[in-house]
DNA sequence: GACATATATGAATGTCTGTTCATATAATAG
DNA sequence: CTATTATATGAACAGACATTCATATATGTC
């Protein structure tokens, strides 16, 4: 349990993964990830984006440590740096299941 | 584990929650609902915000159904809905903290 | 070299939203 | 009823950012 005293900067930080975390697009490259390394063409046809947004949002995803890029040749092959990426995931989806069950 | 597929309307609901719990302001008050129930005049001197910022962003939980009210006389005392939140706190938490320790 | 393919990047734009300020509502006290 | 306290709400604004379009870079092929 995460107890007492959270100092601003660390709700900062938490502010920031959330934010990366909040985006359409990005979550679907991250599900996407989630199954492995891919190249940005996989990702662009699993994604269903255009070749810029998911260059850009990965470029996000970059910046923010989340992904890692090994180049080969003229591809760029991305994987999830986090594993925490997956349990975010977890629990973000177990809670819209919960509330479809329920409220809707 | 996630696997497979996950429909555009299922990540746009795990959109939705992510962009609430991806606010400064928000977060802080989530933190302190974690410890049990507080009315808003405790929340807005714990967060350190406006009452009236307070205010807008508890309608923003509330309408996400993610926090629930009880009025008591002229107060509101306000409760986390959810325990899924309990889980993404210490998820996020952890992130962070231990990015702290290696690359900051 | 020229050309094609894969990916990245910059600029521009429109939308969304966090915050503030002002005001409204509701309950209690005197 | 008036005043005060607690909370909610509306309007307005500024800043952020997701997306598109155009263009650049880099690698491989002929």
């Amino acid at each position: 349990m995460v107890d007492r005293k959270i100092d601003d900067q660390t709700i900062e930080k938490m502010e920031e993964l959330l934010n990366v975390a909040s985006d359409f697009t990005r979550l679907k490259i991250m599900h996407a990830l989630l199954q492995g390394e891919k190249n940005v063409g996989e990702l662009i046809e699993e994604v269903g984006a255009s070749q810029s947004l998911v260059s850009h949002q990965l470029q996000v995803l970059r910046k923010n440590r989340l992904v890692s890029v090994r180049k080969d040749g003229t591809r760029a092959y991305y994987i999830l740096n986090d594993e925490h990426i997956n349990k975010l995931f977890e629990v973000v989806y177990e809670h819209v299941k919960e509330k479809e069950e329920t409220g809707e």
